[in-house]
DNA sequence: GATGAATGAGGTTTCATTCAT
DNA sequence: GATGAATGAAACCTCATTCAT
């Protein structure tokens, strides 16, 4: 059916990791997807348009796939290693940089800049879920909300990323994970504290 | 003496404010300055250049004076409240906006992203500093190092800026800042392991 | 027979009263009439054959039905007050508007603006028919040649519509249409002269 | 000074005779002109603003001249044959045309169409003086109102010349003229009444 | 030092038209 | 008969940069 306007989609996100935001034209996305550019608009609106549905389709799958990774998991340690894993997947495939380069170039107000800012409540719930479960019976669950603790973490997460990006260096998440690793497992020491009949809603 | 380099300077800024990365052309500076476009080129060899210069001069001056505000404070609360009155202060002048949008604009390889590289480190050495002087004694600083511990903050306090510009969203600081100060009031309350014969490096 | 034929005739024409010539595009037309716009091409040559037709069926019917309500009157009231109903009536249904954008978006050389002389070459041969039976025996008749006095009505007509199209002023023809019942009530008072051996061409 | 935007302007009327309003692109602008595309970008907002600019030239000389020429007199024969000349240097000049493509392409609601309004009017001015003096005292000056004659007059000019430009007749404006300067015989013939202190407004 | 006019490449988008299905 | 995806040219417009003054 619809099978170039999947090319379509495919070529926005390699022009987005190869070229960045910025150069991510409707001339260079045709070229790198070897098409005409005015296919392009004839399955998008226009260049805002397209961006969306990208978006959309990486973001939602990586959501995805990180749930199905790390759902239910109640120890930090794994948990963290996990996501490094994940995290190399995305490296990758590039996945995590376009998505990295549409945070830096969509201007607030575009309709690009809403979607993104419904992808990250979607990436602050799956977060949520999971520190719901890691915290869950800990001293520190009593000090920091769930909710704002996830806000966090795909800060840093997103912060992490565009320095990586801007810098090319690949050490720094590498260091930073080791280092969190080893945070987990001091984490993962503290006991949980016993409760009654505990009933989440 | 060259007057209207720094004319120029602060047009490059307000325009990054006000009008994004990618609307910081020639003309819209020149307009923001009221002054001819020829003039850029005069004093600079390219917009690369002058980004870099513009933000050279605004990051150099904030970080002068978060070290000024922040340096040999030991105690965490009272930074973190320092913390969030100079973030305030930077939202309100739009300085940090401006850094904001040339992480998010700058492309690898330019000079630009160099700079920006180069200011990032300058950011994370001042947070070593600060970080060494919390950390000194404190159970914590045997667990990680206070180099990546740096880093960490860096990135997350460029995350949460890249998350608000995005989304217009002043909560979120806010939020992030009221959970900071009850973390802080935590920390303070863990007592300094007494060392013998201490030697920094 | 050739339904869709006439769909997209209609589609057409809806076309041009409501996006003007300009907008007047394939894909619009195909969207107004709720086809593909395949179809067009496949029952025209191109859209100028399409807008040659178009004009064909409107014009025609228009005249026909001018030509049914006019005809015979002898006497100048009556005629202008007629006319004027028709005028409303054109203005309604946007025939007139669809003519009139043709009349302002073709381009001389064109099959179109061939197509519309002999529009307009008709309109001349009614409005000559009708001030021939209106002059009869009138001084003005052996004065004005009635070709030209044909001519020159059409082309008020074409002139008043093109300035009440461009800026929307409905009160114009209004007025004029006022002012013209007061010429034709004057008219209608000259006594026609007697001749003998009345001979037609 | 502004050398270069007079030929901006200049080449903008000649596309406008030569390529019509359709045909009157940045591209052929600049190509008729001599100069890159760009220019007409740095000159004018766009191409509207472009073509009021262009109009306003046009018009307002021509209206200027008209008015030199025709003031003040006050017999019909005089003006139709001067207004013959006139139309004669315009349809040379093509400035008429020019004009006449405008009326016909020009959007309404456009910044164009609102200045082709404006244009309308003063033509009309111009009219509504030139038939005072010529009515003034005669018998049909109680019967039509000066200033709808006026209107009638500018509507009918246009639509000749919009006919006139679709196919390229220009025997059908001569023969106007022609039977134009017998009926102003006829209305020359017609005595002036008489009227005592006569005081216009 | 400064100006502002000019350039030409390249940006997004639209369009008439074709063609395989 | 009809479809709708695809094309490639060309539309308008913006931009960094240069250069004569």
């Amino acid at each position: 059916m619809s099978d170039t306007r999947d090319r379509v989609l495919e070529a926005a996100l390699d022009c987005l990791v190869r070229n960045g935001y910025g150069g991510t034209t409707a001339r260079a996305i045709a070229q790198a997807g070897g098409f005409a550019p005015g296919v392009i608009y004839y399955h998008f609106a226009d260049l805002d348009d397209l961006l969306v549905a990208a978006l959309a389709r990486t973001s939602g799958s990586r959501i995805d796939r990180y749930r199905a990774e790390l759902s239910g998991m109640d120890r930090a340690v794994p948990v963290v290693a996990r996501l490094r894993e994940l995290y190399d997947e995305d490296t990758e495939t590039g996945h995590i940089a376009a998505v990295q380069e549409l945070y830096a170039g969509a201007r607030p107000g575009t309709r690009l800049a809403d979607r993104l800012a419904l992808e990250t409540r979607r990436w602050e719930e799956l977060a949520e879920e999971l520190l719901t479960v890691l915290l869950r019976g800990k001293p520190l669950a009593s000090v920091v909300r769930v909710r704002v603790l996830a806000g966090a973490a795909v800060a840093f997460y997103l912060g992490m990323e565009t320095l990586t990006h801007l810098d090319g260096d690949r050490s720094r998440p590498a260091t930073l994970f080791d280092q969190g690793i080893r945070l987990a497992a001091i984490f993962d020491r503290v006991p949980r504290l016993k409760r009654r009949a505990r009933r989440v809603r």
